[in-house]
RNA sequence: CUGGGUAUGGCGCAGUUGGUAGCGCGCAGCGUUCGGGACGCUGAGGCCGUCAGUUCGAGUCUGAUUACCCAGACCA
């Protein structure tokens, strides 16, 4: 990509209405653009970002045999009816509408009710069963506010997977796989090693569930841990009960904030139940359909890394989510040549900063756009025949002459 | 929702006791520069969030309203 087709330009100065540095570099390095409170749009970069995290998610996904689908967006009210979770005393964050022809419609902050309510038309016996559907898509909550740059928002990008069993044995060891599978997904988004498996509240039909919590200074939770970390829990279930359960102690535990990143639940039959989605089993006989589903948030999943790895001069991202993997400086007339022809023949590796600057700049917005490795390309590495490399998270250089380069791609 | 704060060119800001706007960055042109955000000259760009009001005159005063930020509450 060449910088100078890009429509997209850096800052020098943070926007003054961000104060979190997920959106204050984000924003700064072209990456989101901010509609409204709580409301962002993902530039190109953003954009390649947000996919390389779903790319990650979706292959683990498919590893456990999900199957990926796209819901709608707009929600028919009769069906959270059902759940009683239309009702705003019951759930305060709905955006509803109405239509013109008449009616109401609300855009959806989840989707166990639509796709509960889809699979009835496909699921009738246990032979049907197991299965496990995912989605990435837009959710709306109309929260109180807005806050935390791309953490909390009122739009965010959500993978949300749902499964459906014929029964408890079944689904605990789904979710037991889905558990390793999102051990996975942390550890190849690059914030496995500061990832925890969470005890949180579990609702009616179980006694926890699980959030996965990113240890953060800027998280909006609060978190308690033992000291190897083998156990931790959300403090809203910081109870007598609950450290009874867990075997541990109240002394022993430290406190820290933390970005839920995840979550993970057991429904059973809490949406199966009221919607009606029923199987026969092998003996002929009507049987509820147990059900899990597991979440998370993947623009939330961006803000987190942007906050985990940014330094003062800006974005850090791990090679595996980076929108690309270099960022390529000629400098010099015959610098500039090869660097030229060495990003023609893969555009789609580097961003190549051909704009009419000074060396100085680009330097300076490589840094601020987190791309993994610096190429400089000048007269100075030319007398010695070789291409510089600079690693953005560690600053160390390295020469290589270009066919050791290009090997490497 | 409660409390606090802010709204002035694309971004960041200044505007003194009311006299119809200025700076830095960025942007356009020319020239000198060219491995760490260089410099000179020239230039474009704003009815000062919105609506009322006071006044001969409002970015400055009054009232209302909207948006945004922060803390808290809330948060499958």
């Amino acid at each position: 990509m060449k910088l100078s087709h890009s429509f997209v330009k850096t800052l020098r100065n943070s926007p003054k209405d961000e104060s979190s540095r997920n959106a204050d570099l984000l924003i700064r390095a072209g990456y989101i653009h901010k509609e409204m409170a709580g409301v962002y749009d993902y530039l190109p970069l953003g954009l390649k970002v947000l996919e390389n995290i779903k790319n990650i998610i979706r292959t683990e996904l498919n590893k456990i045999g999900g199957e990926e689908l796209l819901m709608s967006s707009l929600q028919n009210p009769e069906l959270w009816k059902k759940t009683d979770r239309w009702d705003d005393q019951k759930v305060d964050i709905w955006f509803k509408t109405e239509l013109n022809a008449g009616g109401e419609v609300g855009l959806a902050p989840t989707h166990e009710e639509p796709l509960t309510n889809l699979l009835k038309d496909y699921v009738s016996s246990y032979k049907d069963l197991p299965l496990a559907i995912y989605q990435f898509q837009t959710k709306f909550r109309n929260e109180l506010r807005a806050k935390s740059g791309i953490m909390r928002t009122r739009e965010f990008l959500m993978k949300d997977l749902y499964s459906f069993h014929t029964s408890e044995e079944d689904l605990d060891a789904y979710y037991s796989k889905v558990e390793t599978a999102y051990k996975n997904i942390y550890d190849l988004l690059g914030i496995g090693d500061e990832t925890y498996e969470t005890f949180a509240s579990g609702g009616v039909f179980s006694k926890y569930s699980h959030e996965y919590q990113t240890f953060l200074p800027v998280g909006e939770d609060t978190v308690f841990y033992n000291q190897d970390r083998s156990v931790v829990l959300n403090d809203e279930v910081l109870n007598d009960e609950v450290l009874n359960d867990l075997n541990v102690k109240r002394e022993e535990l430290s406190s820290t904030r933390a970005a839920e990143v995840g979550n993970i639940f057991k429904l059973k039959f809490k949406y199966s139940e009221p919607l009606g989605l029923k199987f026969i089993d092998n003996e002929n006989s009507q049987k509820t359909v147990y059900m899990g589903c597991y979440g998370i948030g993947v623009s939330r999943v961006m803000g987190v890394i942007v906050e985990k790895f940014a330094d003062d001069k800006g974005l850090v991202w791990p090679e595996n989510i980076a929108p690309y993997k270099y960022y390529l400086i000629g400098i010099g007339e015959e610098g500039t040549k090869i660097a030229e022809n060495l990003h023609n023949q893969n555009p789609n590796l580097f961003i190549y900063d051909d704009r009419n600057l000074r060396p100085g700049e680009k330097f300076a917005d490589s840094e601020l756009l987190g791309i993994p490795y610096r190429i400089v390309i000048s007269d100075k590495t030319l007398a010695e025949n070789k291409v510089e490399i600079t690693s953005r998270l560690t600053g160390k250089k390295e020469l290589l002459t270009l066919e050791e380069f290009t090997a490497k791609l």
